[in-house]
DNA sequence: CGAGCGATTGAAAAGACTCAACCACCGTGG
DNA sequence: CCACGGTGGTTGAGTCTTTTCAATCGCTCG
């Protein structure tokens, strides 16, 4: 659970640099890194970027987690990824040329560092690993995000939910799931009173504990069966 | 109308080059490019690439149209993108190191021309300009799954349809939408009852007028107000 | 202690799907 | 030239899932 002291980190040392997109950094590499960034602490709910925002940088998750979601007509959320700590967001948007399309929010206390687009650019322009990482990564989500569509496409609410669930418990790794009931409905595409009605269900069925608005999965396998995956 | 004559094409003349991202490669780069492509021709409805293959290179597209599709669990088709005349297809799989997480069919007869993967990853390596397309590429398909995501999550049939419909005229520049009315339903999200009964109301409301398979759209901006968008 | 938000429940309505049957067109082979 | 078979398109009826709207509950924060 960061605080505020955690606000200052070092590249070097940081824990979670191993999960990141600069696992591969040398020690050159990791100082030039460290000489550019800087960390803040934000508040569980603060916003990181905002739709139609111009992007100015990317930001390093140190500890925390966020949603990254867009807004349909009517202005509910869909969430389409969760970050956890180690990951690289925003750094799409880097490329693209074009303002944000979607927005990011903290789902708890969250310590960020921030890289400014033009460095940002300079290390992927002269790093190749780094380079390579990244055409990697976003290779692999937009085939997850095909997946995802997929799902969305042809999946009852009932099976959406039960992946979602385990997807999220492997976000989490050994913590429950820590959502609001509405977030949980904006990932799962539903509507919340749904949402709950199949919660409600799955705990009947002893698929789930649920600890006020933690979810603890307790027959992970069950899940997945209902998922039909 | 592509035919067997068509089979093989000068990169330096080709006429889609121009809305590829190949568009700014020099007389040396396109020469060069022109010495690894080799070109095929595709009948209608034949694959180009299958889910779980290995990828071995990519596809470009001289003339015809692809269905790019992942397949749910029953084997239900989910159509993720339609690409025309001088997208390249199947870059993506060059990057992430794994066999092909989705399938491509050609539409229409269609002139392809196949460029290996260690030239093409050859040219990225090289070309920066073209790095940065493909990058910039990446970026911009991953935001418009984003939207597509949000669209299957929150909007309804007809919604999708009404977007869809104006989504392919658009790709379809000129000529009517030729796709049966099973890949229409798998490129909206729906059965194919519900499909062509959403067809018949908006015949019935003269937003769109069919030509046996082939539909054409006579009121766009009514359309557009349905997708709500 | 009260306000307010998030969580929960109920009841009714709407949207979409499934299943089954039927039609229309097209190419083949007799 | 025409009957045949097959595929793709269309329609109808009934069912089920999911949404919507309304109301209640419960907890936390000031």
């Amino acid at each position: 659970m960061p605080n505020q002291s955690y606000r200052n980190v070092n590249c070097e040392h940081c824990l979670v640099r191993k999960d990141s997109l600069f696992k591969d950094f040398c020690k050159h590499d990791v100082d030039d890194l460290d000489g550019h960034k800087s960390c803040s602490f934000y508040k569980k709910n603060q916003s990181v970027f905002l739709e139609e925002g111009t992007p100015r940088g990317v930001f390093c998750l140190n500890a925390g987690k966020i949603k990254v979601f867009a807004r349909g007509e009517e202005g509910k959320e869909q969430i389409i990824h969760v970050a956890k700590e180690g990951e690289i967001v925003g750094f799409r948007a880097m490329f693209s040329g074009e303002p944000y399309r979607v927005s990011a929010t903290t789902l708890e206390d969250c310590n960020i560092c921030f890289i400014s687009k033009a460095d940002f650019l300079d290390m992927v322009d002269t790093n190749s690993s780094l380079r390579n990482g990244i055409l990697k990564e976003l290779s692999t989500e937009l085939a997850d995000r095909a997946t995802f569509i997929t799902n969305m496409a042809q999946k009852s609410v009932r099976e959406r939910l039960a992946f979602s669930l385990v997807f999220l418990d492997d976000i989490y790794q050994g913590e429950m799931i820590n959502f609001s009931r509405e977030d949980l409905a904006n990932f799962v595409g539903t509507a919340t009173e749904t949402l709950i009605r199949l919660l409600k269900e799955f705990k009947e069925d002893e698929l789930i504990k649920t600890h006020s608005r933690k979810i603890e999965l307790i027959n992970i396998s069950g899940l997945l069966k209902i998922s039909g995956s």
